[in-house]
DNA sequence: GGTAGGAACTGGTCTAGATGACTTGACCAG
DNA sequence: CTGGTCAAGTCATCTAGACCAGTTCCTACC
């Protein structure tokens, strides 16, 4: 009935070995043992080994040439565009990440936060106003907003250090979202936090975040142009992957 | 000996017709043939139906539910950012693409251009200097360098139409790149171009991209930040798909 | 020495079955 | 109407071979 099978899959073994051989004494470039030798190895067939490699090669981790052998694969840049949180992108960059809370409250959604977010106008939104610092410099100021219905007793007691951190206590751990981005000048508040002239170009960024369906964050951000640069990987989709599906077109059409 | 085999191979015709069907009959949720309907209408074993299927589930273009058949799984939101020209991007837009040459020719690399070409200093590049309309409205201005020694021709005659045209006819359309993104100020001779104040804030976007291993075009563009917006997908590492290289615990051991 | 051929390896494709697990719907008993 | 059983259909996994197509390397011949 209850079938509890974990690893009992064959090319799950198979394939668990291999990781875990490309892991440890493997490097890049380095050949893996031949599919035939795999086969005697876990008393199994052919197509179970392909299997199990299959699934390694989709990852990236494995790369296959005909009548030489299946090798290790350089490590490739992510081309994947990943959610960080500020504090994660400001340690990949080597520095460290402070945040002032300048305000920290609940608020009715305005019309276009609340067509970000997927909620009815006027719903109860927590906001968050921050000063984002970099190595103790201020480096972005940014509104947060969040569904306050989905998040009880978020702002009781003091402030969350961190948005995604409280989220991932929830299971709200965003899984994709879309960044907006543009140039803007700095207007007088912004300016004043961020020790900048106002009208000086600053780097806006909006984020909406999701959970499966639904927004769980909204935010907009100006980055200081000075100390910030986005830097974006950029994939032009693999030619064995096929048409675009069905266009979706998400845009910000301006 | 030379095989110019296209769809003989039965796997790849499978997939196609299943491809096409999902692309113009069926529609999100719709099931497909079974695998065994599939065995019989193209004579094939099961084994080289589930090859086919597999490819299209990889692609997230199916998706198997046991027990009940393969629907055409719902459309995605396509996560990776693509390297699209001007063109397609403001196609994909719904504006008119344009562009005025300002100026083509040689001229040796800068020690900056050089470096992110990764050639060496005073090697012979092509230089294009480019204003870009879209809707017969200036939109951004953009020089654009290239390894002269290899594209042989590429100046003789009338300036290319498009750059990505002209590199895919000699095989070497990118395949993958970066972006870096920030803000700045618009200097006279942009302002001029784009009929804007000078001051007023551009984003810029540097744009390196590569075919295989060797940088093919290095591009700086500065975007009229009150036409321009851009959009950005961003993705949470899908978790089915392997831990980051080198670190991580697989899976679920439990 | 150089080269043509071939053996022995590699992955790539394919067959014709097998068993198991899951879903659905029909049917029947309460 | 509810709940259980069962059969038929689906995908999931796996086997034990087959032949094809590249790569490498050694050998025998020129």
């Amino acid at each position: 009935m209850l079938s509890l099978r974990r690893s009992t899959l064959k090319y799950l073994q198979v394939r668990d070995y291999l990781r875990t051989l490309v892991l440890s004494e493997l490097r890049t470039g380095d050949p893996v043992p031949s599919e035939r030798m795999l086969c005697e190895r876990f008393g199994v067939s052919r197509m179970t080994v392909r299997q199990a490699v299959d699934a390694l090669v989709v990852e990236g981790v494995l790369e296959r040439v005909q009548g030489r052998g299946t090798f290790v694969a350089p490590p490739k840049v992510d081309l994947q565009v990943r959610l960080a949180s500020f504090t994660e992108e400001m340690t990949r960059r080597g520095m460290t990440a402070g945040v002032k809370v300048l305000s920290a409250g609940f608020a009715p959604a305005e019309h276009d936060i609340a067509e970000a977010l997927k909620v009815a106008p006027g719903e109860n939104l927590i906001h968050l106003h921050r000063l984002r610092l970099a190595d103790d410099e201020p480096m972005a100021v940014e509104h947060t907003w969040l569904p306050a219905g989905r998040l009880p007793g978020f702002l009781d007691g003091a402030v969350p250090a961190s948005v995604y951190v409280e989220l991932d206590a929830r299971g709200l751990i965003p899984d994709w979202g879309e960044d907006t981005i543009d140039a803007g000048e700095a207007d007088h508040e912004e300016a004043k936090l961020l020790h900048i002239k106002p009208g000086k170009p600053v780097l806006r960024i909006s984020r909406r975040a999701f959970t499966g369906d639904s927004a769980i964050e909204y935010s907009r951000s100006a980055f200081r142009s000075d100390r910030y640069t986005l830097w974006v990987p950029v994939a032009r989709p693999n030619p064995s992957v096929v048409p675009r599906r069905r266009s979706v077109a998400p845009d910000a059409t301006t």
